[in-house]
DNA sequence: GTGCTAAATTTTGTATACATTTATAAATAT
DNA sequence: ATATTTATAAATGTATACAAAATTTAGCAC
């Protein structure tokens, strides 16, 4: 998974390193440095560093250079209210439309959820995946890939606060309610129980942000 | 307005160019030609193929190359509705921030809008200008980013078909009504009539790209 | 004539080199 | 001593040159 082309997997890699702060916050980043802590020209640095700000992982820097986009409180309650609202949505278009194959895939996946072993980047990779291949069915590109980019960014924040092991269990609780009203094509039902799915999940990240005063 | 930087100004050009189909379409855009016409060298081509990309304005073509992202009414679809569910929100957050210098740039906005003469991508550009003056007074940038997104790449809807002056009017009619439930401060009716703003909006977009056959 | 293989050409990806811009430091004037 | 200006250095933006990859074209077998 680590080099399909070199310039993807220098994206994948710096994306990587900005999520486990291994780059300097705060101040400006210079591509020299980045090329040759990469071993590649400043060139592909950036493309990617391009590429990443429009992303949201990055942000411009005064009239020269981008730095770390910084986390905050009232960013990761944007991504969440969006993600409560756009996923519901995406949600009702794919309903209608899921097989059984699908919905044993995201059984698996939720089975796999339940190990206890898993580190966090794990975790919240599995969990996209069970999102994913639910909305996908609803053959919406644009509002998937929209969707899939706010999921991107909001990994930072679940990365950020070691995710409490309670909360972990009432969210897949909740996975698995929202199978069944799927699986019963309770329509209003399964869209009400992925907002509240969000929304509680939005509230326990932006609750922790405002009270550690070091971001 | 066209030239800050040059890479920002040929940004804005090949945007543009896109919007009026100057570009040749459902065929891989070459670097080199690009370069030779916009008179710059392949790399800041780039550099603003990629930002396109990300942006939705260009989609990847096979394994090499970008191409004109097609125009479909799914797509359109997509962005309206996306529109219909975050734009009432951003709303919401900042009726509470607007005073009265912003409803009154707001007003004015309007008034513009109502002269006859005005281009598609005049009238295009004043209906942001208004929206995005109530949305700023939010300071929520992530949103209102995402927002700004969404609507850059209606335009290309918009220009596509020549706007109906009869709609046109219904839409200034709403906007008129939007303000004075701002102004009453009824946050609740103000999103109500900026939901259904947009939806109209996005239901004759979406009729009219199903209706005719050449996209 | 059709399908497959291989050479040739085109196109993209990357490195190096240069130009332009911005930030920093030094120097002079008040 | 402080502020303003000018010179210096550092970092980015862009062009040219080269390498890798992909597409196309030609050749060959069937």
């Amino acid at each position: 998974m680590t080099d399909k082309q070199p310039a993807e997997a220098l994206y994948q890699q710096l994306k990587q390193d900005i999520r486990d702060n291994k780059l300097p916050i705060a101040c400006p980043l210079k591509q020299e440095q980045l090329a040759a802590d990469y071993g590649v020209s400043r060139i592909p640095i950036r493309d990617v560093l391009q590429r990443l700000k429009n992303e949201g992982w990055l942000t411009q820097c005064g009239k020269r250079g981008v730095m770390v986009h910084p986390l905050s409180a009232t960013e990761a309650e944007d991504l969440y209210l969006m993600r409560m609202y756009l996923e519901p949505l995406i949600l009702s278009h794919a309903i209608p439309k899921l097989n059984h194959q699908i919905l044993g895939k995201a059984t698996d996946i939720l089975e796999r959820l339940d190990q206890p072993k898993l580190s966090i980047a794990q975790h919240g990779e599995l969990n996209w995946q069970f999102h994913a291949c639910l909305y996908e069915a609803a053959k919406r590109p644009t509002l998937f890939n929209n969707i899939a980019n706010l999921h991107q960014l909001c990994s930072r924040y679940i990365g950020f606060h070691s995710v409490e092991l309670n909360y972990e269990k009432t969210s897949q609780q909740q996975h698995y309610q929202l199978l069944e009203a799927i699986k019963a094509k309770q329509v209003s039902e399964a869209k009400s129980i992925l907002q509240q799915h969000i929304k509680a999940a939005g509230q326990v990240m932006v609750k922790y942000l405002k009270h550690s005063k070091e971001l």
